[in-house]
DNA sequence: ATGGTTGCCGGTAACGTTGCCGGAATGGAA
DNA sequence: TTCCATTCCGGCAACGTTACCGGCAACCAT
């Protein structure tokens, strides 16, 4: 048994027509059901297995959606096994290629999965990422596009994501129930929406309890520990050092906890502490962190559920836009009050 | 611009043969200089992009490698890194499936890869597989395959992994010499091969420094945060209990810190831990969790090559098996005695 | 008997590409 | 002039599959 058997083999050894094992092994209709027995059964003893490739390139469809993410973090991964289970439930393989944050790594890797023929993709944009022409031209190649996550207005396609803003917000009106005054936050690069977005339920939630926004305790940094570190280092420099933090991301709340720790400041006592993503290892660090956590799994899932909803009615396609509900998860970082009632 | 230009296209255009064409896009030879660069020239117009699917099916080769891993954590993703680069340098592109540990998802996985007409397979096995069955069928159908990481004595196959006996060795002789009398370990499934390799190490240690071995001590469980929580738990209310844990992985290292804290202990003073892959956690906890390195992202890219240098001459693939050095990082958890020196 | 319907099947082309072979045109050497 | 080699090119088949069309029986109703 060396090459795998072909419906040509199939052909031969029953002494019939090519078409009519092709029939016999999907369209019952216009078959004999004897013969379409006798194909079965050959099939089976062969190990038949229908060649992909000849498929595809016969009916112009690969069944195989191409997956950008900037990276594979924890939400990420935990999103693209979501994508993953409904694709593979509806017949598709996902492709997932990964930016690294890097624009131009972003267009090599549509490039790639253009060239792969996927019918189409899933796409959470890169940090790095302000042209998106890219993306543009795959949908003038009339194939599916799908955003998740990282939204951007700069993209216009049906679109999965949290309610950002609503996060940004009950994470800070957290921190100022708890009794913090100068609250400072770490943002992402300016371009990224999604760090834009918590940022406004930052600002929101201060102009509900009249605080008056300081633009010194807002700061725009990498989307990374390194950088969240000695941005915070700075942060507690200042003449009047903000009594709390909120990060838009858990990596950069990692970074915040360490310069805290390194100028011997205490969480939640002397400055309260909360991160965004809800990561394991917030609830491993001492102190524990508190962090907005995400459906990110479910949101992989909707994600590929309007992907393949987009592929079916092309036309149609009238930018459904599904926000889902994020969570704010205390942990000992912002709890400086006893837990209410 | 709606369709992507094919080589017909060119041709028609241009009003010369599909053969030339074809001949001109590659083997310059055999092609008037002239003709040629007016196909390159149209190619290049039309934004050519040869099609993929009529190439592999033509040619019956995909360029494409079927990797399987048991999970995506930090190791084994860095891994999957590692094996990207190369394969992509190498003009592979490469299909990550996940068996999340699982025997039967690990089949399937095979049989979905070898459905998509892989050209061979980068495998790390699950730990729950005890037959390998389903490898050994690729081998049968002449397909390379390259075993890394998590290799097994029952797959005949080059492998790439590191010296885990070493890794084994080296945590526990360092345990012994900050002091520990009563050192433990927790290992993974019994079945696992990189699991028994570091614990044959620790044995050897124990050998080495004339310390008799206490069945007692030695604990399988599962490869999991929540089990070695529990199974830590077990071992400190032993009446002569341990004071100094090896776990096999960093996950069940965090598991045993969670159990020790909760019990009251301290590290490094009461009880000694040494955890293995060097996860970024481990400096992130507290305390810092001492830990085995290993070249993850070099042991990737080794296997990469591996695979390719198989794939090339498939015949004298004389079971190559390379090695790579781990390396153990001292932190607060086991360092009882000042830095020697 | 004739005509139309139905059930079953085979042949052909096509998807986009390349390998092989054969052939036309050109040039130079005999 | 004749012959052969070289240079360049086109035709055909094939990879494995399916869509489409047409054909041959057999059956029923007229």
């Amino acid at each position: 048994m060396e090459k795998p058997a072909t419906i040509k083999d199939i052909a031969k050894r029953l002494n019939i027509s090519l078409s009519t094992v092709s029939r016999a092994l999907r369209n019952a209709s216009d078959v004999n059901p004897d013969t379409k027995k006798a194909v079965m059964a050959l099939s089976e003893e062969l190990n038949y297995q229908p060649n992909k490739l000849a498929l595809s390139l016969r009916q112009k469809q690969t069944h195989t959606i191409g997956v950008i993410v900037p990276n594979l973090d924890y939400v990420l991964s935990l999103m693209v096994r979501g994508i993953d289970e409904v694709a593979l439930e509806a017949g598709f393989t996902v492709m997932v290629c990964q930016s690294n944050e890097s624009f131009g790594r972003e267009i090599l890797n549509t490039r790639r999965l253009l060239e792969s023929l996927v019918d189409g993709f899933i796409i959470s944009v890169s940090s790095e990422s302000k042209s998106f022409d890219h993306f543009k031209k795959i949908q003038e190649r009339n194939l599916p596009v799908v955003v998740f996550d990282r939204v951007t207005p700069h993209l216009t396609a049906p679109s999965v994501r949290i309610d950002n803003e609503e996060g940004g917000f009950v994470a800070t009106e957290h921190l100022i129930e708890q009794g913090y005054k100068r609250i400072a936050v770490l943002a992402g690069p300016e371009n990224l929406g999604v760090s834009n977005s918590r940022m406004d339920g930052y600002l929101n939630a201060l102009k509900k309890h009249k605080i008056k926004k300081d633009p010194a305790l807002i700061v725009h940094c990498d989307f990374n520990q390194d950088y969240a570190y000695f941005a915070t280092l700075e942060l507690l420099a200042m003449k009047k050092r903000p009594d709390a933090i909120f990060t838009i991301s858990d990596r950069m709340a990692i970074g915040a906890m360490l310069a805290i720790k390194k100028k011997g400041l205490r969480m939640p006592e002397d400055i309260g502490l909360v991160g965004f993503n809800n990561e394991p290892v917030t609830s491993l660090v001492t102190p524990t962190i508190s962090s907005v956590d995400m459906p990110s799994f479910e949101l992989g899932k909707a994600a590929a559920k309007l992907f393949i909803e987009t592929m079916h009615n092309k036309e149609n396609m009238d930018l459904e836009e599904k926000v889902l509900k994020p969570k704010l998860i205390i942990r000992e970082s912002s709890q400086k009050l006893p837990t209410k009632k």
